[in-house]
DNA sequence: ATTTTCAAT
């Protein structure tokens, strides 16, 4: 990923009308995790004026992993750095797909919470997520960090915050947490 | 909430 296509979409104040998923691979042997970094890649979501869209980014991801067919008789996590957190339905999808497959875990971090529906289902979807194993936090500024040396192209220049990063995201963790303590009903 | 949130003008 180039650097300006991280910023532009990654940047927990801005609310761009897209969505970009990077994921990494780790087959976790006892203690260790052990990357594969040949499935290291991002994935972005497409609209219908696109081959294959449309689709948000979430499809594209379990498409790749999916067809990987990961040894069932190893153990897998999957990391998730997400520009906009899963909507109800990708989260319900990835709830299912962690079902089918046990032995995959999920970490999702997301750098901003996705909250556009009329019903607050993406909460419900989110908590759903979480009971299914998955590990759902917002970005830090070490995880943006990471996710810069991980997925893009910095060409020798380092993370440079945006100005309110601290803050901003302080607020969504304090949201989500509130999200994800709330019992199911 | 009255919001330009994985668009559509």
């Amino acid at each position: 990923m180039d650097r300006y296509t991280f910023i532009e979409n990654f940047n927990n104040q801005e609310r761009p009308f897209k969505t970009y998923l990077c994921f990494k691979v780790e087959r976790l042997d006892g203690d260790t995790a052990i990357p594969l970094d040949e499935y290291k890649r991002f994935v972005r979501s497409k609209g219908p004026d696109q081959p294959q869209g449309p689709h948000h980014a979430e499809f594209y991801f379990l498409e790749q992993i999916r067809s990987r067919n990961l040894d069932q008789n190893q153990h897998y996590r999957l990391t998730c750095f997400i520009s906009w957190s899963p909507c109800y339905s990708c989260a319900h999808n990835l709830t299912t797909f962690l079902k089918e497959n046990p032995h995959i875990s999920l970490r999702i971090f997301a750098s901003r919470l996705y909250t556009n529906n009329r019903f607050g289902w993406y909460q419900r979807g989110l908590r759903e997520l979480q009971a299914a194993g998955a590990q759902i936090t917002i970005m830090t500024s070490q995880d943006f960090e990471h996710c810069w040396e991980t997925f893009v192209d910095h060409r020798g220049s380092p993370f440079q915050p945006w100005e309110g990063l601290e803050a901003k995201s302080q607020e969504l963790r304090e949201n989500l947490q509130a999200i994800l303590r709330t019992q199911q009903n």
